[in-house]
RNA sequence: GGAGCCAUCGCCAAGCGGUAAGGCCGCAGCCUGCAAAGCUGCUAUCCCCGGUUCAAAUCCGGGUGGCUCCUCCA
């Protein structure tokens, strides 16, 4: 396994902290509102990884935390009314719904920042003990990012002079601009409080994720140099979000928070990122209503995470195209039961998937597979071993890319209601008697009714066959 | 102002110094009563200009264009 590391800017072969084992994190949602297409995105891309080190026999630990303490929850609870607790395990629910739709296997360790508390509380002592973090009068705790001399390793983004160049204006009592807020004090009675040592208040957003990891990836931390393997998020992520973290772990526990850092690229729309303050997101749950989430799943993974993926109708009926065809097969060997994979199949896909996740040469490599076993039935209609290999396959694509499971004939059934499905058959077999009378002419008007209908026939050796389009 | 990423066939997209994968679309053919589906075949020298090299889409320098981060953001 080789991964991209967007520290280090290049790809580096997978050596993890414990042989066999694979310690994920990623940055998962603030909860205050619906999934959008780059939180698909970013959980596709991982659950990409994790399936891919799955299939390569490590033992995978995935986590991905919900950020239930937030500015922007805030608001809307006082928006809203309701509880900080109902909008936020509101929107968890809705979360996981959608990626449950397009097939992200849940991970193994969901923590919440209300249930870190104690954790992220330790942390911040940690650091002011060690007189890496300081409380100002309000009881606003931050990060002394001049006590950590590695500040920037991770972003690159912290130049020697700079400073007062950035665009944003920097205001408060901190020691150095770039300082951040571990902790921010209570601000009024109907504020979210926490009671703690050095203030009444709740965490920043940067202490969550180090306090977490440390939590539920407690390694022993005896000679080991890193607490988890890899640290993933969006490419938005990687300053200040993950420089911040690094920076706290690093100081507080003495370890590097992860040896690989990846960063999946953006979903656009019309050449821009995809984001609220721009007006321009797409939920994925609407997405949902208009598209199966098999055909958004294959979509969404059929370019290289990390590249941005301009999003469009158009390509989006082109990837079903391609899954299509995978069904297309799958209805020649089904139903039946596998046996074992293709050696050589296997191997190129793990290759391709080896190789950073390169989904575009498993894509192909799929591709290819189908072209060849159709050509072999072809020839060969009822070769029994090719079925049974076939089948295989098309289960391990499953495994390890997550599409393909579907019953073939109910896949192009979707969106078929009975009245409909009964229409169509009446329909099709009208047509049947029709050319057995070589009455071509009746035969081509029902088939012209049907393609009205949005469904194509397709006459075979066992019989007409048809799809939803 | 600072820091990055990207630019490959009409469209999407691999490529990571050794002579351009794959998909969609299109064209031709096989199959079919005709179709559809499936199969076969055909279609690019890589934004521009320099440079390094026996060899560059791939490395370096300079342009041009697009995107992102430095503020919440996947």
């Amino acid at each position: 396994m080789h991964i991209y590391d967007s520290v280090q800017k290049t790809k580096l072969p997978f050596a993890p902290i414990r042989k066999g084992e694979a310690s994920i994190y990623v940055c998962g949602p603030t909860v205050y509102d619906d999934a959008h297409l780059g939180h698909a995105r970013s959980s596709l891309s991982f659950d990409l990884l994790s399936r891919t080190l799955k299939a390569l026999n490590y033992k995978v630990t995935m986590g991905k935390n919900f950020t239930d303490i937030d500015d922007k929850i805030i608001k809307k609870v006082e928006e809203t009314g309701k509880s900080m607790d109902e909008i936020t395990s509101f929107y968890i629910e809705r979360y996981l719904e959608d990626m449950a739709a397009i097939g992200i296997q849940r991970p193994d360790i969901e923590p919440k920042a209300t249930e870190s508390l104690q954790a992220i509380e330790n942390m911040i002592q940690t650091l002011i003990d060690k007189d890496m973090a300081y409380v100002i009068d309000s009881g606003d705790v931050y990060f002394d990012t001049s006590k950590d001399s590695h500040y920037g390793d991770i972003s690159h983004q912290v130049g020697e002079d700079e400073d007062n160049q950035s665009r944003v204006v920097h205001t408060s009592e901190k020691r150095n601009p770039k300082d951040f807020a571990l902790w921010k004090a209570c601000k009024g009675n109907d504020d979210i409080c926490y009671d703690t040592p050095f203030s009444s208040g709740r965490p920043g957003w940067h202490i969550e994720c180090s306090a977490m990891i440390e939590k539920h990836f407690s390694h022993a931390h005896g000679t080991e140099e890193y607490s988890i393997d890899i640290h993933g998020g969006g490419a938005d992520l990687l300053f200040p979000h993950h420089e911040n973290e690094a920076a706290q772990s690093r100081c507080a526990t003495g370890h590097e928070l992860a040896k690989y850092w990846m960063h999946n690229g953006f979903v656009q729309i019309d050449g821009e990122k995809m984001s609220k303050s721009l007006g321009n997101s797409f939920f994925l749950k609407d997405a949902l209503k208009v598209y199966d989430g098999e055909v958004l799943r294959y979509y969404l993974n059929s370019v290289h995470y990390r590249n941005d993926f301009n999003f469009s109708e158009e390509e989006l009926l082109t990837s079903k195209k391609r899954l299509d065809k995978i069904y297309r097969l799958k209805k020649r060997v089904s139903p039946g039961k596998g046996s074992a994979v293709n050696k050589t199949f296997k191997k190129s896909l793990l290759d391709a998937m080896s190789d950073d996740l390169n989904i575009s040469i498993a894509l192909a490599v799929i591709d290819d597979m189908v072209a060849t076993t159709n050509d072999a039935f072809d020839t060969n209609p009822k070769n029994k071993a090719l079925k049974k290999e076939t089948l295989a396959n098309i289960e391990f694509i499953d495994a390890l890319l997550g599409f393909g499971s579907k019953e073939p004939f109910s896949y192009f059934q979707i969106g078929v209601d009975e009245t409909l499905k009964a229409q169509i058959e009446t329909l099709i077999s009208e047509r049947s008697d029709a050319k057995k009378e070589k009455n071509f002419e009746r035969s081509d008007s029902i088939r012209n009714e049907l393609i009205a209908l949005g469904i194509s026939i397709m006459d075979t050796a066992d019989g007409t066959l048809w799809e939803k389009a």
